[in-house]
DNA sequence: GAAGAAACTGTACGATCGTTCGCACAGTAA
DNA sequence: TTACTGTGCGAACGATCGTACAGTTTCTTC
C-alpha cells in the first residue's frame, strides 16, 4: 500500500529511513499501550540516538508520525498474520488460519499493548481528521480480507449455502477482539479459547468441515 | 456502592455535590470521547461556573476525578441498564433483557462516545493504579451479572444443562462490545441488529425458549 | 458570640508539550 | 567546484497542563 521508496539508493534517504524505521519500531509498541494521542516527541527521542526536533522533521510532525506509525503497524500486522495464513488454501482453510494467527499474534504480544488497532480503534472511535481516516482505512482492508474468505468458502460448499458473510465476519471479529481486551485487562489467557471455540461453534452452525478447523 | 453521603443535610456539602455532579456530568461525556487520561480540569472548568482549582479541591486532584467519574458512570449505566432489565424475570429472560438494553444503552448514545467503559477499559488495559483498578472492578460486577442469570437459567432449565455460563457471558459481551465499536468506528446503525441476531442464535443453540428472545 | 470546616477564587509555579528557526554536516547532481 | 537536498542538532517559543497556596465566603458546631 505504502510505495516504499523504490527509488535509486541515495544515502541521504537511507539513513532518513533507518532513523525513521527506528523511531517507528518504538512508536507502534508506545502506541498500543497508550495510544497514538499519547506518544511523545520527546520521549521517543529520549530513547533512540536522535534529537527531539530530528523526529518532527523526519515525520513533519506529530500527525505525520501518527499516520506513519499505523502504516508501520500494518506492514508489523501483515507480517504476523496475513502473510502466514497463506499457507492455507483459500476459503474455510484460510479463514480458520487467519483467525489462529490473529489468537497467536495477540497472544505472542507482537505488540506489548496487544493489538495495536484495538487500542487506536477506540481511541479514534469519535474523532475526525487524517488519523481516524487512516485507522478506518486498516479496519476495513482487515474485515474485507476475511469477508472476501468467508465468500469463497461459501462459493466452495465450505460453508452452507445462503451463510451472510457480513454477519460471520462481524462475529469472527468480536470474538477475536474480546479475547484481545479479557487477556489484557483481566490478564485470563484463557480468552483465547474461549474466542476460537466460539468461532468454531459459529463456523460449524453453517456447516464447516470441523476437520478443516481442527487442523492447526 | 458508593455511600452517597447519608449524613445529615450540611448546607456546604450539599453545594459541593451539586458542584461535584455538574462537574461529573460533563466529566463523563468528555471521558467517553477521548478517555479519562484527556480530561482537563481546565476545560472542565471552562464550561462551567467553577473554578479550575475549584475543581482541584473537589475531588483532590485529577485522580480523584478520575475515580468519581468512574462511580458517576456506574450509576448513569445503572439506571440506563439494569435497573430497567429488572421488569424481566430473574433467568433467561432478565439475561436477554440486559442485552436489549445494553444495545439500547449503546445507541442512544447515553454516553457521547458510546459505552463510557468501552473507551476507558481499552485505555486502562495496560496501566497500573487506583483507575484500572476502578475500571476492573466495574467490568467484574457487569459480567458477574451476567452470568448469574445465566446460572439462574440454568438451572430453571431455560438453558441446557451443563451449559458453560462463562463461555456464553464470554460470547455476550463481546457481540455487545463489537456493535458498540462498529457503530462508533463505522457508523454503521446494523451492527446493533447483528449483535442481537448473534446472541439470539447462541442461545438459542443452547436450549433457549425463542418466544423469550422474541418478546420486546 | 467564637472556632472551625468546607466550598470556592485568584495567582503563581514548574514541567512538558509541539513547533519553529538558524545552523552544521553529508551526500547528490550540475 | 558549485548548487541543492535531506538529516540532524540545539535553543527558544508560546501554550497548556496539574498542583500548591493564601485568602474570602458560607455554614455548622460548640
Amino acid at each position: 500500500m505504502t510505495t516504499e521508496t523504490p527509488l535509486p539508493a541515495d544515502g541521504r534517504r537511507l539513513r532518513g529511513d533507518r532513523s525513521r524505521r527506528a523511531v517507528l519500531d518504538l512508536a507502534v509498541q508506545d502506541a498500543s499501550v497508550r495510544g497514538l494521542e499519547a506518544l511523545t516527541l520527546g520521549s521517543l527521542a529520549a530513547r533512540l540516538p536522535v534529537n527531539k526536533s530530528g523526529i518532527a522533521g523526519l515525520f513533519g510532525g506529530k500527525e505525520g508520525l501518527q499516520l506513519a506509525a499505523v502504516e508501520h503497524a500494518r506492514a508489523i500486522f501483515v507480517e504476523a498474520v496475513v502473510l502466514p495464513a497463506r499457507e492455507a488454501a483459500p476459503g474455510l482453510a484460510r479463514l480458520w488460519a487467519l483467525v489462529r494467527r490473529w489468537t497467536d499474534y495477540s497472544r505472542r504480544r507482537v505488540f506489548a499493548g496487544g493489538c495495536f488497532f484495538r487500542t487506536v480503534e477506540v481511541e479514534f472511535d469519535t474523532q475526525d481528521g487524517a488519523v481516524r481516516d487512516a485507522v478506518v482505512a486498516a479496519h476495513r482492508d482487515w474485515t474485507s480480507y476475511l469477508r472476501r474468505h468467508a465468500g469463497l468458502a461459501v462459493e466452495a460448499g465450505e460453508l452452507a449455502a445462503g451463510t451472510d458473510v457480513d454477519q460471520l465476519a462481524f462475529e469472527i471479529t468480536a470474538m477475536l477482539n474480546a479475547a484481545n481486551d479479557g487477556s489484557l485487562l483481566l490478564g485470563d489467557d484463557g480468552v483465547y479459547a474461549r474466542a476460537l471455540a466460539a468461532v468454531r461453534g459459529t463456523l460449524e452452525a453453517r456447516g464447516a468441515d470441523p476437520a478443516v478447523l481442527a487442523a492447526r
